[in-house]
RNA sequence: GCCGGAGUGGCGGAAUGGCAGACGCGCCGGUUUCAAAAACCGGUGAGGGUAAACCUCAUGCGGGUUCGAGUCCCGCCUCCGGCACCA
């Protein structure tokens, strides 16, 4: 092998190393030019990555790097979101302690960021599992305790049998644990719940200021997530106690078709009016059976509306109706108030409960030149329509009556405009070992106290036996659980559930800016110098959990004046990834995976007497699916292998080249070649020129400048300056394609375009051709760094300058040398290209018109017709109605 | 049910309302080789035509606006994602 040949191993340890040693990414405090906070999510320690996890690092690494060449100061820090469940699991699977299983996990996976090339601050390298890292999660959970936004109490909540914990709504997807899948049952426990719905307008109006920075999906599960309605409240009598039942409608005008009051079984309100009267014992037993019910589960049928009447009725406050009041299963506890005025003629969910109970309807609502009959109803009328039946308001149109109704009820005091949010409190606690502890004591004379922020942290002690059991770990550790209160001195107990681990990345981008402070969670003076991140990157599945949860700490910790409140939204800007997935092939016979990956719980084991991918190739009774890349699934492509057998840069240039980022991408073990390919292209074609290349060695800058010169001064001819317009044509796209939205794949394709232009022509061996040809390969080189770096560096040392390349400002486009002199127009007769003519750039009407004139094609497609009209688009096209 | 996003060659994917298919993969032919791999050169949407010139059709389906529509408007279909007994 001759030294000049590509060897990707050899160049990419030097490199990595060189990155090490000079500390290519150390950023410090005080930024010296402009800063940007480029963030990927840190990730939890789950052992390995796959090249679909790599994609994402890739993408924030290419912002970096790019970032770097403009100018800026650029903050790119890493760390491990190491406690919570997914943390714990595996180290339960791998029986080992989850300290020691998570350090393993991180080492391995900090190997392989290292072998994807990707540069990151280490110094600042953050674990959520340490205890000077979980300290200060504990004092942000005491923060909230303070302002009241932390608070107890016993309710039913989803809990989770097979992760043997309480779980936050966010965490429950189709009545499933997000985890695992196992059904989520209701379960009543003492929990800590920080008061988010405090937060829900704030969090709400302040997505506005994210409108064209962050993924409009994003913008919309958030919005959807915090469910803002406006209605009115409405306040009935129970008639046998006198006291008031308080509703919530989003259609006051609706109020004299009430008909009966639906509440939820889970109301106390119920156990008290039925007490001691003969309804209670049914009453009772519906309302204990519905209190178990488990959730509703999407894509299942509607559950069958069930309910029972108390033996009460309520009074109507504008009209003094008196009508029943009934238990109801689709009468939501932690909605509204939970209670429901029942409208039959004028919603859905009432309709149909009228009609299985023999409850009468009453229409106060007619739609516009039809007239509603009860008898003839099928389902409720929800549209527009003209109020009837109603009082007053008989003859006014429903939507100005909504209006009118709220405004009549506060009049009278009995009620009013209202709104409501269907995100609820979000529930912190959880019965698990691998958490920080929630730092709160139980004395017997003071109740509950926090503990001092002097005596943070509240260490996780490590000797327990953490088999998750349905109560906390902790609570069997008496040397953790007995401890003394911090008011009285007397004897008390621990809080033993831990804080949920979304927490501990509420702030993590925070403490990356003082990761080492230990005095406080970080300096707000720091704070104010590196906030807000400028670009944060990661996975759509955030969407809610994470970035809500971040938005609203954030938040509390700006109006206890820890942040600014200038960084109320911490992520100027958001960018989410799509997954890499791969096809995964199932057996029609057995239904199982058809697979030899160890990691696949059950594969098929049917016998085709052939490999398992000749049989795929084959499609034996083989279906295929395109899933996202999991073990589970035995669909994982590993870096290791790939960067061993082609090089990091080739793999980052595939992942990159696959597809637009934001969207998901097949991953193909074939494709791969065409980026390696490409490299070798680039670099023998530098190689084998390099030595009249040196020939013309200098500055980039004043090669730069010189050729540009010599272009403008027309000595460019021919060719040589071809190239050197293409060059330029290049640069431009590749920064356009990059700055605009982050579109990689054609940036390369622009390269690629540049390196075959490059090929295909022969340029004189003066002067003028070198200096162009070197100026192509420099700029090439430049614009490729961010996206292969370490085949870049090396070239651009071979070509004679000093590291890093990163260190090199990123080229520029000139507008003068984008300019063509002569343009090919098409010439279209009535719509379809019939000829073609070659014009001045900047030919006017009457000259393109005359050029057309004169072109034999377009004349003989213009036989025996008459020229209707001449549309004439400067530079673009031409084209010609005849008839 | 409601709200988003997507649908383009054999495949991944390009196209400010202006030549559809850039770039890459795959495939076909050639050069090189004892042979193969690799590399290099050429070809490659479909149909017709003579392997030319040329013609016709083609961006999920059906309409519309326009000199001109993958792109804009209206009505559908399919797939993916989110939300949903939220009053």
């Amino acid at each position: 092998m001759s030294p000049k040949d590509y060897n990707p191993q050899i160049i990419e340890d030097k490199w990595k190393a060189y990155w090490n040693q000079s500390k290519l990414f150390k950023c410090p405090d005080n930024p010296p030019s402009e800063k940007f906070y480029c963030l990927v999510m840190f990730p939890y320690p789950s052992g390995t990555l796959h090249v679909g996890h790599g994609r994402n690092y890739i993408i924030g690494d290419v912002v970096a790097r790019y970032k770097m060449m403009k100018g800026f100061t650029v903050l790119t820090p890493m760390g491990w979101d190491a406690f919570g469940l997914p943390a714990e699991n595996a180290a339960l699977k791998r029986g080992l302690h989850p300290k020691k299983s998570v350090r393993d996990n991180i080492d391995n996976m900090k190997r392989q960021l290292h072998l994807l090339g990707i540069g990151y601050d280490w110094d600042r390298e953050i674990a959520s599992c340490d205890p000077e890292y979980y300290r200060w999660t504990q004092w942000i959970f005491l923060k909230l305790y303070e302002r009241g936004l932390a608070y107890r109490k016993n309710a039913p909540v989803n809990w989770c049998p097979s992760c043997n914990t309480a779980l936050a709504n966010e965490e429950v997807v189709n009545g499933g644990c997000e985890r695992c899948g196992t059904e989520v049952v209701q379960k009543a426990l003492y929990q800590w719940l920080f008061r988010i719905t405090k937060y829900a307008q704030t969090l709400l109006d302040d997505l506005d200021t994210l409108e064209n920075t962050w993924p409009k999906k994003v913008l919309l599960m958030q919005r959807n997530w915090i469910g803002r309605s406006e209605g009115a409240r409405a306040v009935f009598t129970v008639e046998s106690t006198g006291e008031e039942l308080p509703i919530y409608t989003t259609r006051p005008d609706t109020l004299w078709g009430v008909t009966f009051m639906a509440i939820a079984p889970e109301h106390p309100l119920i156990d008290r009016l039925v007490k001691g009267t003969p309804y209670e014992e049914k009453v009772m037993e519906f309302c204990n059976r519905l209190r178990k019910r488990k959730r509703v589960v999407r894509g299942e049928e509607e559950p069958v509306k069930e309910g029972i009447f108390t033996g009460h009725y309520v009074i109507n406050p504008v009209n003094g109706d008196r009508v029943p009041l009934w238990a109801a299963s689709y009468a939501l506890m932690d909605y509204g108030t939970g209670a429901v005025m029942a409208v039959p003629s004028h919603d859905q969910r009432d309709f149909e409960f009228a009609k299985k109970y023999d409850i009468p309807i009453k229409v106060v609502i007619q739609p516009p030149g039809k007239k509603l009959v009860v008898s003839e109803m099928t389902e409720a009328y929800v549209e527009e329509g003209e109020m009837v039946n109603s009082g007053p308001f008989d003859g006014t149109p429903n939507m100005e009556g909504i209006k009118k109704v709220t405004a009549f009820l506060k009049e009278r005091g009995k009620g009013g405009p209202e709104v409501n949010y269907s995100i609820r409190d979000w529930l912190i606690s959880r019965q698990r070992y691998w958490g920080a502890p929630i730092p709160i004591v139980y004395c017997d004379k003071c109740g509950e106290a926090p503990i001092p922020e002097k005596d943070l942290p509240v260490e996780l002690p490590d000797e327990v036996d953490f088999t998750p059991r349905g109560q906390s770990p902790l609570a069997f550790v008496e040397s953790f659980v007995n401890t003394t209160c911090p008011k009285c001195g007397g004897p008390a107990k621990r809080e033993t559930d831990t804080i949920c681990q979304w927490l501990c990345s509420c702030w993590y981008f925070l403490r990356f800016i003082d990761p080492k402070n230990d005095r406080e969670a970080f300096s707000r003076a720091l704070i104010d110098k590196w906030m807000p991140v400028d670009q944060y990157i990661g996975g759509v599945e955030h969407a809610v959990l994470h970035l809500l949860y971040t938005r609203f700490v954030v938040k509390v910790l700006c109006d206890a004046g820890y942040v600014s409140q200038k960084h109320r939204e911490p992520f100027a800007s958001l960018f989410t990834q799509g997954m890499i997935c791969k096809r995964t092939y199932a057996c029609t016979k057995c239904g199982h995976i058809v697979s030899d990956s160890p990691t696949v719980h059950e594969p098929c084991r049917c016998d085709y007497g052939m490999s398992l991918n000749d049989r795929i190739e084959k499609r034996l009774d083989v279906t295929d699916t395109l899933d996202k890349m999991s073990k589970s699934k035995g669909n994982v492509v590993s870096p290791n292998e790939l960067c061993e057998k082609f090089g990091t840069d080739t793999l980052r240039l595939y992942e990159l080249f696959i597809g637009p980022p934001q969207y998901d991408a097949e991953w193909s073990d074939k494709d791969i070649k065409g980026a390696e390919r490409f490299l070798l292209r680039f670099w023998n074609a530098v190689t084998e020129d390099l030595e009249r290349l040196s020939g013309c060695a200098g500055d980039y800058e004043t090669l730069s400048a010189r050729l540009l010169e010599a272009f403008r001064g027309g000595e460019l001819k021919g060719e040589t300056k071809h190239v050197f317009q293409e060059t330029h044509r290049t640069i431009a796209r590749v920064t356009g394609d990059i700055e605009s939205s982050w579109q990689f794949n054609t940036a390369i394709a622009a390269v690629m375009e540049l390196l075959n232009t490059l090929r295909a022509t022969k340029m004189g061996d003066g002067d003028s051709g070198c200096k162009v040809k070197r100026y192509a390969f420099e700029s090439m080189t430049l614009l490729l760094a961010p996206f292969v770096p370490h085949i870049c560096e090396e070239i651009w040392e071979m070509l004679g300058h000093a590291p890093s390349i990163f260190k090199h400002g990123w080229p520029k486009a000139n507008e003068a040398a984008l300019k063509r002199d002569e343009i090919e127009m098409p010439v279209q007769v009535s719509g379809k290209v019939r000829g073609r003519i070659t014009v001045a750039a900047d030919a006017t009407e009457d000259e393109v018109r005359a050029a057309v004139q004169g072109n034999e094609s377009v004349a003989k497609s213009l036989e025996g017709k008459t020229i209707v009209k001449m549309v004439i688009v400067p530079g673009k096209i031409v084209n010609i109605v005849a008839k």
